[in-house]
DNA sequence: TAAAAAATAAGGGTTTTTCCTTATTTAAAA
DNA sequence: TTTTAAATAAGGAAAAACCCTTATTTTTTA
């Protein structure tokens, strides 16, 4: 085994600075090979801590967060910094969001449940091989395939369930206790055709009322509670 | 100062194991005074785990947990443990859900997101003068002991917005796709009481459509996603 | 056990949500 | 510049949600 001439750095963004500074201590203990560089609450934070000087080799990242998301995190640091690599760590399971996450080109996803061990495994990995895929992720995209092999209208190759930037808009504003007609006015459209967004939503998600549509968007990291 | 003759048991409770463990390795950090004899990922599996010969001094305990939530676990406790004190770890803020706790007769209760430095001074706290009451905590009650006095007809000493038995059946059913006539079924009741229920809970916690029953329920931990 | 309080239920009306189908406008692709 | 595709919008109707008032039953309390 030979010498590590650099340590591996890492940025933590996360909106719980409890959870933060635990992290970090699992990760300290890990060895000295790893050195968390910053920390940010969410991707806003983290995108003015962020410069070319400054710049870690991954970035641990959570996904519900206030202000920036993962989500919007994740595309922001492929155009800026496309080299750092993200492996998300949230407690989100959904097929939907995991999926939506690799697609995106993050290297791993892990649930805030799993054992320390896992973190030091992923991290390895992500760092020398460039990925960590569990067999979790393998059954969440394994599922996602079948599905959309089932000719549903959806499937045949691209994102089945991916919303579009005015969909998730409207998905934010149907968490809300603002009627549809509200929202239109919001929104600066027919109502008409929030109607066609609500009918769109039930069917792209398998949802059958708003109430469904709000669990939905609280359960993927599109509304903070 | 003098020597501590017994270190001060504590116990997790918390369905994220990474988080649990970053807890545990920051009051690891601590010092030796601190010990966690044990963790469990929710109430039952709390109960299953603590035996009179087995109890901690202090649990920090999580809210929303699948199985059994805080609210049941802090309940089930001051009945079988009542010696055993409870420190609070949520990242809900809500004043109900602060002040419903409080009122259970926990000790403290910190945010998922104080600084570690908050963590040892709530534990120093609690074991040595039995609670641990921050600004937060008071600011929480005092807004609900003011909101109780504005003459709404809930107010004169007793919970304004505790909720019954049943009214926590009927939200956790809310929070779903069901129709309040099919809920009314599920719960062996008329429509029409269903009715009442919704209107009781609108007024209770100031809501005025079903979505924010089950963005209610969510924030408050009576179900989970 | 009588009175008070809480839970359950009904009547009846308004508004919002939900579900179809089809049409127009705008943007993208060939 | 056609052809296609996507976003936006309309009409019309049925179901569900919402709101107010009053009545009955059950449980608690005095």
């Amino acid at each position: 085994m030979f010498h590590q001439h650099q340590k591996i750095k890492l940025a933590l963004v996360d909106d719980h600075k409890l959870f933060r500074k635990g992290l970090k201590s699992l990760i300290d203990m890990l060895g000295p090979q790893y050195e968390v560089i910053f920390e940010a609450n969410n991707g806003k934070d983290l995108q003015s801590l962020l410069t070319p000087d400054n710049s870690p080799d991954i970035i641990l990242l959570d996904i519900n967060m206030p202000e920036m998301d993962g989500f919007s995190t994740v595309k922001w640091l492929s155009t800026h910094f496309p080299l750092i690599k993200t492996l998300v760590v949230s407690m989100v399971e959904k097929e939907e969001t995991v999926v939506s996450m690799l697609k995106l080109g993050v290297k791993g996803y892990l649930c805030k449940d799993v054992e320390p061990k896992e973190l030091s495994e992923a991290l390895n990995s992500v760092y020398n091989k460039g990925f960590y895929y569990t067999d979790f992720i393998t059954g969440k995209l394994l599922h996602a395939i079948q599905q959309d092999n089932n000719g549903d209208g959806y499937g045949n190759g691209n994102q089945s369930y991916q919303l579009n930037e005015r969909e998730r808009d409207f998905l934010k504003l149907a968490c809300s206790e603002l009627t549809y007609n509200e929202i239109a006015l919001q929104m600066s459209l027919s109502p008409k055709t929030i109607d066609g967004y609500r009918n769109a939503l039930f069917e792209k998600l398998n949802i059958k009322s708003r109430v469904g549509l709000a669990l939905y968007a609280v359960k993927n990291g599109l509304v903070h509670l």
